[in-house]
DNA sequence: TTGAAAGCGTTACCAT
DNA sequence: ATGGTAACGCTTTCAA
């Protein structure tokens, strides 16, 4: 048995023996319906298994409750992807589907003309953006046709501008000056690739600024590497340090994927985690867990950041929130195995 | 300067001083329009920055040009994900983009109802399926109803039906051949929980059935566990596979990121990949190749499968297949370091 | 080659 | 409490 899903609310309105006007009425909970009618019209609808068109709806409304996250495939071979934005995209989908938003990927390359088309031709009421960079073209132009979006992530200047993005300086600090009261002095630094740092990307640059700061702060031997997250990388950058430091004790990386090469490589060379070299990762407890041994990390909530995101522009999109909400989440060291326990260090 | 985005194209009529249908007949490259006016009422538009309401044109058109892929979280914190299926969504959603579909990621949990509301409430024009099980109410559903649809997986029962899937069978048993060629004789299987081949996840049960007839077929002592993707258990179970059979020299893993914590438990029991074991995984190349070393696979290309799977949906919704399309993709093995080069092998 | 008008399925206003 | 009607922005007949 197929449905026809032409079914309007004209059909319903006939069906029922009342006016267009009266099923709407009831669709949309208005009050002023006898309770007879609202009855004998819903079992209508139910039996003629009716619901309302999407589309018109949203005509009417002036309203499209479509948003979407903007995720520019470069090479579209061009993966894997972090994997902590992959969660950007299912938390920001949870919170859309919730909120009954159509939470929808844009994977295109965007031009100026193909951002503001997205508003203009009524396609979406709203936009995350991620891979923010310090300074953003595409945050430029939103903001001076005043088009509402939320940023994971966030710019140099952030003035009218909502956002949600882990504090990477800070928990960069936050990971040395643990393993500097921790005892140790030669400490490493596994970074972003340098180019990205030099474009601008948000985390690049600030863990790099938070990585500064700490070996500028505490009175430690450090070496680092800037590499791309390709795993024989990851592996030969580790080896490099290992090779400019010996005496190396602690390794810092922001790369999510990195322990399988870091762990590797340390072995290679004969050494063990946690045994002969702490390890402390910037990714999610999820991706900690994976390892073994589970991964000390600073982390990197990434889930809950496209969560709150989409939570956010959906508030901006229905007026609760006048004001941006401006979050920077402080970060939070999360004690596993690649560290070890305090005790064990007295030695 | 802020644009309103309130510009209709009776605006841009008025402009160019031609009608409604006019303009309309210019922006959908109508033929019977002087070229004159088309230049000039062109030119307008552009000055405008007029771009025709999607919303509207769908409403007129009886289509969304939506399309949404299911990915019900049951439990929202249950990640992290299969990566593969990150691929799918992804893959997914660029073949969309393409075609100027909006592509959604659909996250709650599905009922009967909600699953037909989407297609009678014109919220979707099709769907894309995932998880799929060898029997599956969505597809006995959406089957009854003819409602357009693709799986990335496929049914014990699949008349009419449009999907594409990998081979997993085969794949299993052709990994667990090629390792008898090398000259293997004692060959761990470490496949997915026990509960989800029960339950009839399809690739569970699939390559279950490889596995059980490359054993059946060849002259081996094979040993398995069927684990959970957390990364402890997946360490424990290459523990107890050593136990059972101390004379493994390779393993075969439906799981994607394995890779860690069979090489890990295997070093913790002096074991050396690839030297004194083996492994391969059933992974994409771009997960093969974050490890060190680099894993043997048969490759699960879940970007393409996501890719095809929506292009296929949208040739479906366009008519220009009014047969079902079936892809079942033959499995590729490709040697990578996780397995010893034939050379080497034969000393 | 162009224009007027109907209609896609809703909702909201104004009557009754 | 209910019904008629206009309007959302577009495309597509049908006429001119």
């Amino acid at each position: 048995m197929t449905y026809p899903n032409e079914i309007t609310i004209a059909d319903v309105a006939k069906a029922a023996g009342v006016s267009v006007s009266t099923v709407s009425r009831i669709l949309n909970n208005k009050l002023d319906v006898a309770s007879a009618t609202r009855e004998r019209v819903q079992r209508i609808i139910e039996e003629m298994g009716y619901s309302p068109h999407a589309q018109a709806q949203r005509l009417r409304a002036g309203k499209t409750r479509s948003i979407a996250l903007l995720f520019s495939l470069k090479h579209p071979g061009n993966r894997p992807y972090n994997p902590l934005e992959m969660d950007f995209i299912i938390g920001g989908a949870a919170a859309a589907c919730e909120q009954e938003f159509f939470f929808s990927l844009l994977t295109n390359p965007v031009s100026r003309h193909s951002l503001v088309d997205l508003y203009r031709s009524a396609q979406i009421d709203g936009l995350v953006l991620m891979q923010v960079h310090t300074q953003d073209w595409r945050v430029d132009l939103l903001r001076e046709y005043d088009y509402p979006f939320v940023m994971i992530g966030h710019c140099n200047e952030n003035t009218g501008l909502s956002f949600i993005d882990l504090d990477f300086a800070v928990g960069v600090e936050m990971a040395i000056e643990y393993l500097v009261e921790q005892g140790h002095h030669n400490i490493g630094f596994l970074g972003h690739p340098e180019v990205m740092r030099l474009n601008g990307y948000g985390p690049a640059v600030r863990s790099w600024e938070g990585y500064q700061r700490a070996v500028h702060n505490h009175n430690i031997v450090s070496t680092y590497q800037e590499a791309s997250f390709v795993g024989q990388n990851l592996f030969n950058s580790t080896l490099t340090m290992l090779d400019d430091l010996p005496q190396m004790t602690a390794i810092v990386t922001v790369h999510a994927n990195a322990a399988l090469n870091i762990i590797r490589a340390l072995n290679e060379r004969g050494l063990r985690v946690p045994e002969d070299c702490s390890v402390i990762a910037l990714t999610s407890q999820q991706i900690a867990e994976l390892s073994t041994p589970a991964l000390t990390t600073i982390d990197f909530p990434s889930y809950d950041m496209g969560y709150q995101a989409v939570a956010m522009l959906i508030r901006k999109l229905q007026g609760e929130s006048g004001e941006p909400e401006q979050i920077l989440i402080p970060p939070r060291l999360e004690l596993r195995d690649s560290t070890p326990p305090i005790s064990a260090r007295s030695e």
